[in-house]
DNA sequence: CGCCGGCGATACCCCAGGGGTATGGACGGG
DNA sequence: CCCGTCCATACCCCTGGGGTATCGCCGGCG
C-alpha cells in the first residue's frame, strides 16, 4: 500500500466528508474521490458506505482507520529519526507537559547528568497529550506521561510516582473552605468552567472555559476566580497565592511514567530510565 | 516519506549491494541509484557510504533501517488487517510454532472454546521464529512465542509457562546414557549437526545438517541418529521410540508468552488471553 | 411537484516523475 | 596496463496522479 493512498484515506475517514478532505489535503475532490476507489479496489474491500447525503466508515474502515494511523506514525517516526540522527548532536530529546512533575524533572535531569557517559538532553515542554504524539511520530526519544490521561499501548513504560488528585480553586470560592471535595461537588459548578487547553493544531474547542497555554497562567485564572481545575497533588508545589487546593477523594490515581519507544537502542534512553528508577 | 522509496533503501540497506538489490526488487540498477539519493536529498543526509567497492550505512541509514523496517511492518499489518476485517469469517488466527507447546496449545483451545462469545479460532502452525514475523505484519492476531528466541519488543505479553531444556539424542549415542549434559558437550560433536530450519522465504541456508521443516521430521532424522537438538522440557510428551531426552543443566530457560499487537482492539483476542492465564 | 443546491462519481486532458537502456568514471586485481 | 566491477549520469518513454468540467443522485423547500 501507498503511504499516499493511506494518507488520502485517512483525511476522508477522519473528516467523513470528500470535499473538506480534499480541502484539508490541498486537491481537488475529483482526484480524492479516484484515489480512494482505487484503494478499495487494491483491498478488495469497500471501506467507505456513501450515501449521496454522507459518508461512513465500513468495519474494514474503522480497521484501516486505526491501524494506518499507527502506520503513518510509524512512517513519521522512521523520517524524524533519522534526521535527527544526521544531526551532530548527540543529544536525546525528553518531552513533558510544561508544569506537570516538575520537582521529579529536575530531580531526573539533575541526577542522570551526574551519571558518566550523560549526554545533553533536550527537554521539550508541551501541551497536555502532546507528548504521547512526540514520542509516536519520532520528535522525542522519551516522555513523562500521565496514566490515565495519556495512552500508553505500544510503548515501554515504568512507573515513578503515583499520586492522588487535589481541585485547585480561587480561596474565596465556597467550595474552597472543605477539607475534601468529590468530583460529583465539582461536576456542576456553573461560575467555575473548566479550563480549555489547546489541539494539537494549537485551535481551541468551543466552551465556556477560557483558553490555557499552561499551568502558570492556568493559576492566575484560577486566582482570579475564572476557571477550577483538578490536578495531580504534585501542583502543591507550585501553588501562589489566592488559589487553594482541596484533596478530591474519588479522583482517580495519577501515574508519572517515563515512556519510551520499545525498539530504541539508546543508550542515553536507557541511562535516562534507569536514573529515573533510582530516585 | 513514500513507501517505495522506503522499500528501495531497505532492499538496498539489507544488500549493501545496489545490483542485487535491484534485482530483488525486478528493477534495473540506475532508477534505483536515483531512487535512494533522491531520498538522500529529500531526508537532508547521506544514508549509504559509497566507495565503487563497496556500500556501507552510515549512522543515520542504520537508523531508518531500523525504523523503515517497523513502519513497513506496521503498514502491511494494516493492509492485511484490513483485508481480514472484509472477510465475513468472524475468527481469530492465532500463529505458534509447530510442535511446540502442543499441550498449552490444547488446553488453551479447549478452554477457549467453552467460554460464552468464543469465535472460531484459525491456528497457524509456522516455523520458528515465523510466528513473530506473522504477528508483526498483520496475519496473525495472537501468537504464542519463546523466548529468548523470539523477540517481543513492541508486543504486549503475558507469561504462560517456564521451562527448562533438554537435549534430544539417537537412544544409541554415547552421550545419550548421561544424566545431564552441558551446552558444551553438545557444541562440538561432528557426528551430530545441527539441523537447517527454512528461512522466511522457504529456503535453507547452506550448512552440514539435515534440512527439517517440522518437528516429526526432526525427531525422525534424531531417531535416525542424523541430527541432535536442545528443545525445551515439554517435547517429552511427544517423544518416540529412539530418542532420548537429557536434560542440559545450562542451557537457557525458555518462557512461553502469549503475545498480541498493543493496540488490539479484538474482544477475541482479550477473551484468548484471560482463559490462557487462567490455565 | 418541480427546482435548486450539495455531494460524490465520471470523462477527459496534461505533464511530472518513475522506469528503462546506454554509457561514463572510479577503482582494484591480475 | 588493461579489464572487470560497480555506482552515477544522460536521455527517452509512458504511466498514472492531478486538474477542470460535468453528470447523476437525492433531500429540502417554495
Amino acid at each position: 500500500m501507498d503511504t499516499r493512498e493511506l494518507r488520502y484515506f485517512v483525511a476522508v475517514a477522519e473528516e467523513l466528508h470528500f470535499g473538506r478532505a480534499a480541502q484539508r489535503l490541498n486537491m481537488a475532490q475529483p482526484p480524492l474521490s479516484r484515489a480512494i476507489s482505487q484503494l478499495e479496489r487494491r483491498l478488495g474491500t469497500s471501506l467507505l458506505e456513501r450515501s449521496s447525503r454522507s459518508v461512513s466508515l465500513t468495519d474494514a474502515g474503522a480497521v484501516l482507520l486505526r491501524e494506518g494511523r499507527i502506520a503513518l506514525d510509524a512512517l513519521e517516526a522512521a523520517e524524524q529519526r533519522t534526521r535527527r540522527a544526521a544531526l551532530a548532536t548527540p543529544g536525546v530529546v525528553l518531552a513533558t507537559k510544561a508544569g506537570a512533575s516538575e520537582e521529579l524533572l529536575a530531580k531526573l535531569l539533575h541526577a542522570y547528568a551526574a551519571e558518566p557517559g550523560a549526554v545533553p538532553v533536550d527537554v521539550v515542554l508541551c501541551g497536555p497529550g502532546q507528548q504521547e504524539r512526540l514520542l509516536r511520530s519520532g520528535r522525542a526519544d522519551v516522555a513523562l506521561l500521565h496514566r490515565p490521561f495519556d495512552g500508553t499501548a505500544g510503548l515501554d513504560t515504568e512507573e515513578l510516582l503515583t499520586e492522588g488528585q487535589v481541585a485547585v480553586l480561587p480561596s474565596g470560592h465556597p467550595l474552597a473552605g472543605r477539607r475534601q471535595l468529590r468530583l460529583a461537588d465539582l461536576a456542576h459548578v456553573p461560575d467555575l468552567p473548566h479550563p480549555r487547553w489547546p489541539d494539537a493544531d494549537g485551535s481551541y474547542a468551543p466552551g465556556p472555559g477560557p483558553e490555557v497555554r499552561d499551568h502558570t497562567q492556568l493559576l492566575q485564572l484560577v486566582a482570579l476566580g475564572r476557571t477550577s481545575v483538578v490536578l495531580p497533588d504534585s501542583v502543591r508545589s507550585m501553588l501562589r497565592e489566592g488559589v487553594v487546593a482541596v484533596p478530591v477523594v474519588d479522583a482517580p490515581q495519577v501515574t508519572t511514567v517515563i515512556a519510551w519507544p520499545p525498539h530504541s537502542r539508546s543508550l542515553a534512553v536507557a541511562g535516562l530510565v534507569r536514573t529515573a528508577l533510582r530516585l
